[in-house]
DNA sequence: CATTGTGGCATGAAAACCCATTGTATCCCC
DNA sequence: GGGGATACAATGGGTTTTCATGCCACAATG
């Protein structure tokens, strides 16, 4: 595995009406180290209600992940073929490529706008091999994210004077 | 793990009206020994009101570390993937790279002057792996250090003249 | 012809960059 | 060993560039 960059940070960037979103310099920098896209794909959180968001790069690197995991299990476990199928349908049918354009604007696609529930403010943290784009509120009620991290999203709602 | 060089000793540096403070000589030195990047990592400490900063590499291998860790585990505890992602999250959305200019200054970002409590001055400290950086009171008032410690902090106060 | 999605431009704020100055430690020559 | 010159480190200020975001114009669609 052993990705050189890694996407670290965090933004808060407002979403326009017509659903657009600037994508942070910082974390576009990674994407195109990492490759020469200019390019991101978006996916519903395996377990978070937020959107999981990498390079076309890491999605290649997915799939090569997903099969070296069926490899082992096949031979242990009977349903393992139907399970690699739902993960990788996951992966793929349920994620969508967006371009961002010169400006490092991204149109969220409603669907995945829906799923992450985001609205107004696109909240973005880094974790390493990919990033996460939250609604900021969401982040704050779900009671499985350590305090420390929703320091943060209030330190940058703050920031922008939407303290609440 | 093992890195060949090490972070170590100890400086003061003043921090001006911009939020600009220069990262010791000697401290860049390992950073760039570790990696060819000219940037550090910063991150709120997990036990002490400091900051805690590293070279990119060593983000690099603290990652590496997490996913073993999660392979390890996974089998055994239904719990490993969400403690995977909320230690993916604290250790790299609640971090942030900077970079350090020609002269070796970096500005610290807003949110780490105050998770660090650092107002106008920047004690380092090498901790090997890693450096620290201290409001130099806020490490006196610690009833956790050594005293060993904080005479280094008084020393490197009174050597500035600003003995208290 | 109205409406909606895209791409390009303009603006204000913030961050990165460059240059100059001071202080301090080091080296060399006398 | 002393004194001066030199190199490097730390700091201060000013200027340019980049970023996020609002705005408008055009194209595509129904």
């Amino acid at each position: 595995m052993a990705l050189e960059h890694l996407f670290q940070g965090s933004a808060l960037n407002a979403v326009d009406a017509k659903g657009r979103v600037s994508v942070p310099a910082f974390l576009r920098s990674v994407v195109e180290r990492r490759g020469d896209a200019r390019t991101i794909v978006l996916a519903k959180h395996e377990h978070f209600a937020c959107l999981s968001a990498y390079d076309p790069a890491y999605a290649a690197l997915k799939h090569a992940k997903l099969e070296r995991l069926l490899d082992k299990e096949e031979a242990g476990n009977p349903d393992a073929q139907l399970e690699y199928q739902q993960r990788n349908l996951i992966a793929f049918a349920a994620s969508e490529e967006v371009p961002y354009d010169s400006s490092g604007r991204i149109v969220l696609p409603p669907m995945m706008r829906r799923k992450g529930g985001i609205v107004d403010l696109a909240l973005y943290l880094g974790t390493g091999e990919t990033f996460q784009i939250w609604n900021p509120q969401t982040l704050l009620d779900d009671p499985r994210i350590p305090e420390d991290l929703k320091d943060i999203a209030r330190y940058r709602l703050e920031e922008k004077g939407l303290g609440a």
